[in-house]
DNA sequence: AATGTAATGTTATAATATAACATTTATTGC
DNA sequence: GCAATAAATGTTATATTATAACATTACATT
């Protein structure tokens, strides 16, 4: 579970093809490519792709989601709400509650962060330009959680659900384990 | 979203096959069958599943997990734990928060019953005999949580998670919509 | 600039869950 | 059976996550 304190992590992850097509129909994870956290240096891409797509749909794309997006998407693990609200106290804007929280829905609602259901927690979308599912991969040891695309699994949901005329409306797909790095660590 | 209040649903669904063979290697439920909540005159069955089961593993089937078992059973929707403390008040014996959760992860732990991380309610195993994954549908209209059992699933995220070396623990597949009848009301 | 709408601020509180320690109940070894 | 031990439950307080309700500010349109 992760911890409530403040969290301003090394950059390590990158993500891949950060600079598609903005609401193109084409997309590099059609299968088997992992996706995982942008990088620092591309942080920046991926606020003024939010922007874009934001004017495109006309929507705001204000100060307060601005940050609250940047925060997240510089965060190594996915964040809590309260430890977003630490991380807005530092940085000079205090908030309440319901302003993060606000701000997380209209992120939401964008497709730039998910809520994971497991531990409470938010993350940067590995790529926002489309809205789909996805599988996460959370680290119970170290929290870095990895977003999977594949179509596959949620075929066979949806054929699944199919049969018992259940109408799907969202799939969540939250595994927890331990990931490559620290299971490593726990056979040394 | 449930709400905090009193359920005492009938039983309209029935589960299949209530009475296999104690932590048997066979199971009815080896892809296609949809495992629902068990009919009210099945109860006393489950709970005498839950009873042999903690016997042959050396657990204590106590009075308070058996109430609290035998309330989730009971009821058609999932419970929350504080829905679960008014039905145990009503019933004359009341508790506190920590009483309930402790019998909770307790039952977890057996396998007897299920959390659901997207609405932080808990329902009956269709199935304890076996510990197994299960992917559960939840009507955001009604409530009612079917719990589906599909090897396929499962093997397809193990095989995702396998390729970038990740070490899973539990996977959690939940699937919110609306169920065939809530569906179907709608459309009239 | 006046008006309406969307976004944010603010206060309070609801809903979910656990820590810490006291007491009771069961189990084990004698 | 009975003391010692362990397990379960009771109890109090509090942590954590999230939202309701209403006030204020910022923006958009005319």
């Amino acid at each position: 579970m992760l911890s409530h304190g403040v969290i301003y992590a090394p950059m390590s992850n990158l993500i891949k093809n950060q600079r598609q097509k903005i609401d193109g129909d084409s997309c590099c994870h059609t299968g088997d490519i992992s996706c995982e956290r942008p990088s620092h240096q591309q942080v920046e891409d991926f606020l003024m792709q939010a922007d874009a797509l934001c004017s495109k749909r006309k929507q705001r794309f204000t100060d307060l989601r601005k940050q609250v997006l940047s925060l997240v998407c510089r965060s190594e693990q996915p964040l809590g709400a309260y430890a977003l609200l630490d991380l807005m106290k530092d940085s000079g804007r205090s908030a309440a509650p319901p302003t993060v929280y606000r701000a997380l829905d209209f992120l939401q609602e964008q497709g730039f962060v998910h809520r994971l259901a497991s531990n409470n927690t938010y993350l940067a979308c590995a790529h926002p330009q489309h809205q789909h599912e996805a599988v996460f991969l959370v680290c119970k040891q170290c929290g870095i959680t990895q977003e999977l695309h594949t179509d596959g699994i949620y075929k066979a949901v949806e054929s699944r659900a199919k049969k018992v005329s259940f109408k799907v409306e969202h799939a969540s797909v939250e595994v927890v384990g331990l990931c490559a790095l620290c299971h490593k660590d726990k056979l040394k």
